[in-house]
Parts: C-alpha cells; structure tokens; sequence
DNA sequence: TTTCTTGCAAAACATTTGCAAATCG
DNA sequence: CGATTTGCAAATGTTTTGCAAGAAA
C-alpha cells in the first residue's frame, strides 16, 4: 500500500480532516478547516497530499458534479446520493446487482471492472421541509 | 421545449456537430470541428450554445472524470460506459434495475429521481490489443 | 548527501461574465 | 425599436507545476 514517500505531518492532518468529515469535502473545503484548526498549508500542497492519499487508497477522490472534486475517508466500495435541493452527498452501501452489470458487460463487450453510481433525487430532510411547498 | 430565444446560425451548426458525434466531444472538440468546418465561433459562444442546448433538452452535458465536460447527442435516458485504456466512451442501454433503485431509496430514505452510472472496464478493442500484452 | 516534501507564486485549463456591436423579430 | 445573441477579452475558480528552501533517510 506504501509505495514511496510517507506520512508527513500535513498529510496525516489533512487525512484526519477527510476521514472525520460528514461532508465529502472539497479542496476548499479542506483549506477552510484547515485554517480553523490552526494550520496554514499551501494550496498545493493540499492538493499534493489529496492525491498522495488517494494514490495510497487511504481516501477516494469523487467528481461528482460542479467544477471542485470531493473527497471522501470511506474508501469502502460504496456509491453516492446526492440532494437535488440541498446538494448534500450521502453514502449507498446498497450493492450494485451483479446479474445487471453482468447483462452491460454481455451488451457492450466490454471487461467491466467497476461502477460509479450517482443517485440523485431529494434527502428526507428536505422532503420534510418542502411537504407543503409545491416543489 | 422552447423557452426563450431561438436556433441561430451558430447554436444549429453546434447541435449538429454534437448530434453527429460518436466519441462525446468536449467543447475544445467542437471548438476544433468548428473550425474544420470552416466556421470560427467565440469560446463564450460555443459555451452559451452548449448551455442553451442543454437546457433546450436537446443535448445532454456529462461530467466524467477529467476537467472538461463532454456532450452527448442522444437525450434518451441511458448510462456510459468508459475504456480505461483507450478513454472511449460509450453508450449503455441496459435499464437500471428499478427493484434495486427502490432499495437505495428505502435505505437512504431519499426520494430518488434519477441515477447517473458510469462503467469503467476494458473495451473490446483493446482486450484483443492486450491479449498478448500483460496488462 | 541524496531524495522527497513543503511553500509560494506563476501557469495552465475550463468556464463564465461584461460590454459593445451585430442580429432578429 | 427592443430584446437577444455574438465576439472578444478579461475575470474566475480549480488544479498543476517550477523552483528554491527545508526536512528526512
């Protein structure tokens, strides 16, 4: 798993960030959290270290929609939701059915190797915040 | 369908250019088809056309991975599925499981909408490439 | 010392925006 | 005319890169 190099401590703060956030964060994000915790990295390297984890398997890197990538501590094969009003990303665990990847792979010849699901619809919260309003 | 302002000149040479792609082309792609083609639009106005055409409902925007979005002629619903190797894109028509959507759904507690999928795997050109290779 | 990492600034992209000129109805 | 759209350039936001200084093996 530890190819070169090791964990400096900024990469070590910024995988602790990553892997306690609820959020999946951005690399602004990380920058912001950064500065409340008391440190003062430079951008790069935040980037730098955002790509030596993910290359290191510690953290997933997701592009989900919008221009800023996200990062996300679960590294757990796992897929998203995301919230159409509130754009907040939650967990799937729910396995992708195989028999279905199965019948993609048979339909387009291809050697399918993995899958990147995004759902997106309307959290409870907001379904509770929106019961009466006619969204 | 049509809200607003109309096809001109550069947003019907564009749509044409999208619909008749088969490899998903960023806007730099069409910016350069334009240009074979003769024509020399602004950036800005390739960017509007694209936005306008998108919310028109007669293309669809994907963001994959990488920085620039692609654009895809054909708006009926379907999934992609990506070469690891080659970078090809293609279209998947196998529906998504509606008993498996409807799982996510109670799990999450969300109210899904839709879903994005994206395969990723070894096109069948380049698994006859790689046969003898040891990739 | 030799190699990797940080910090900082500049560069590289993709995309958006502001505004004057052109076009359409 | 009045509204929309184009073209161009400048601005924005994200991510990468170059390089000198610093830290680690």
């Amino acid at each position: 798993m530890t190819r070169k190099g090791l964990l400096t401590t900024q990469r070590k703060v910024i995988y602790e960030i990553v892997k306690q956030a609820k959020d999946h964060p951005t690399a602004a994000d990380i920058m912001e959290r950064l500065k409340q915790g008391g440190y003062s990295f430079a951008y790069g390297t935040v980037y730098n270290s955002l790509r030596y984890l993910t290359e290191a398997g510690m953290i997933r890197e997701l592009q989900l929609e919008g221009d800023a990538s996200r990062y996300d501590g679960h590294v757990e094969d796992h897929q998203h939701v995301i919230c159409r009003l509130c754009g907040k990303v939650d967990e799937v665990y729910t396995v992708v059915p195989t028999d279905w990847v199965a019948t993609v792979a048979n339909e387009t010849g291809y050697d399918i190797e993995m899958e990147h699901v995004v759902f997106k619809g309307v959290c409870p919260q907001c379904q509770n915040a929106t019961k009466d309003t006619n969204l």
